[in-house]
DNA sequence: TGTACATCAGTGAACGCGCGTTCACTGATGTAC
DNA sequence: TGTACATCAGTGAACGCGCGTTCACTGATGTAC
């Protein structure tokens, strides 16, 4: 037999290995899950950027180098296509949340406000397709099904716990972590969001909105009522 | 001639007068413009809820208490539709604000905490088709075509204006108002959407989202930096 | 290790359906005189 | 005020198209012996 191997560019940054027979059938089984991969990868940018129902199966398997009817050998209808990507978004944002934080640690930077600079940033503002799901789905999910909106749901609390650990351990708080995450965490989200709304028509009002919001969190890690001065921070 | 009047309930607060001639032709003017008032109320309750996409104009005009073929008198393409709700929306919006601010005024309330405490209440999160229209559409704005997108930035910066004027007059404070307003609005929205997304799965984190950014957003009003205390509150 | 056969991830055409849009038609409204 | 006619907001059927899904088919992979 003989293979072809495709890689499907999304952008620059974001591929997948696509690998199957010349003639198109009988693939390994490994190939098959790194296939089934590849279709959820591509759903997952067409769904950020134009939403689930302006997306059809024929355009999402050609763009993950399929032909149509292939989808249903890996999904049973569009809308568990819909609980896969939802899955392997949040479990990818919270991996993406760790690595940041530990790579903010092994620098000796405040690792809550190192969160709160990439969150608010122009780069992430733009880069909706892998920025945080958490943001990048928060209009839809309640529109998903039950699971998906499940997954949605349990990616936030994950999130929630996760952030609040960290700012324990930063700023060396035992109490009030939990409600200054939800605190902080909301005005992330909806600075973001309200950035990008307006950004491709009023650039000027969405840099204003990010900046102020960025601005005004990264003060506010160390003002807000309640919390104590950085443990580990510079500030000692 | 006879008239038809039919009463379009979309739910017992939320309804438009429908009057047509019995045999469906030969509308006044006016008549007409109700109509075309009802279709696009019809439009925005249905676009809220489940997304432009996943509404159809056969049964928007359905809805409408209209058939199909009626729409395009009204309306040269569902894009514009899209434009007409987003336009009467924002206005309504604006409305809305001035009106409750000025109750909070007459009760001698402080109207930037009257804000807060209907923003992030159970009732607004539930009732999406009549609430803040820049919280309903900010996760489907950025999908929207230019003119729609333009009238979504200008109700966003509009607000923004109004708000921090009714910051600068509660508080007495001549500078930083446009600054707190965008950073209040933004956890104002962020918190919203949050808790709206997991409120129909997880009802427990929806309403801890809820309160807290209540609760936090209630204490910013005061203790935020640089604020001067209220000049009009029950403080002075 | 070799042979026989079931499995299953592919292909690509086809299905019915609902979409946005167009059309011919209707007849009271609205206007001109 | 009355008559003649153009206007236009309705109706309801039809258009082509793309949707999600199904299907028959293919043949290497994977398994049983």
């Amino acid at each position: 037999m003989s293979m072809v191997i495709d890689i499907v560019f999304f952008d620059e940054s974001y591929w997948v290995v696509v690998g199957r027979r010349e003639d198109g059938v009988g693939v390994s089984r490994q190939q098959a899950v790194e296939n089934r991969r590849a279709i959820v990868a591509a759903a997952e940018k067409l769904f950020r950027e134009r939403g689930v129902n302006a997306v059809g199966l024929a355009e999402l398997m050609k763009t993950a180098g399929f032909t149509q009817g292939g989808f249903y050998n890996h999904f049973k209808s569009k809308d568990a296509l819909v609980t896969a990507v939802m899955e392997k978004a949040m479990d990818e944002g919270g991996a993406a949340f760790v690595s940041l934080i530990e790579s903010a640690r092994s620098a000796d930077a405040d690792p809550v406000k190192q969160n709160i600079q990439w969150y608010l940033s122009p780069e992430h503002r733009a880069n909706i397709e892998a920025g945080c799901p958490l943001s990048g789905f928060v209009g839809d999910a309640r529109r998903f099904d039950d699971v998906a909106r499940g997954s949605y749901a349990e990616g936030l609390a994950a999130n929630l716990g996760r952030f609040a650990k960290i700012i324990e351990e930063t700023e060396g708080i035992s109490e009030g972590s939990r409600r200054k995450a939800i605190t902080l965490f909301s005005q992330m989200v909806g600075t973001l969001l309200l950035s990008r709304a307006v950004a491709g028509v009023d650039p000027t009002l969405a840099d204003e909105i990010l900046d102020e919001g960025r601005r005004h969190l990264l003060a506010a890690v160390d003002t807000q009522p309640g919390i104590e001065p950085p443990a580990r921070s510079r500030r000692r």
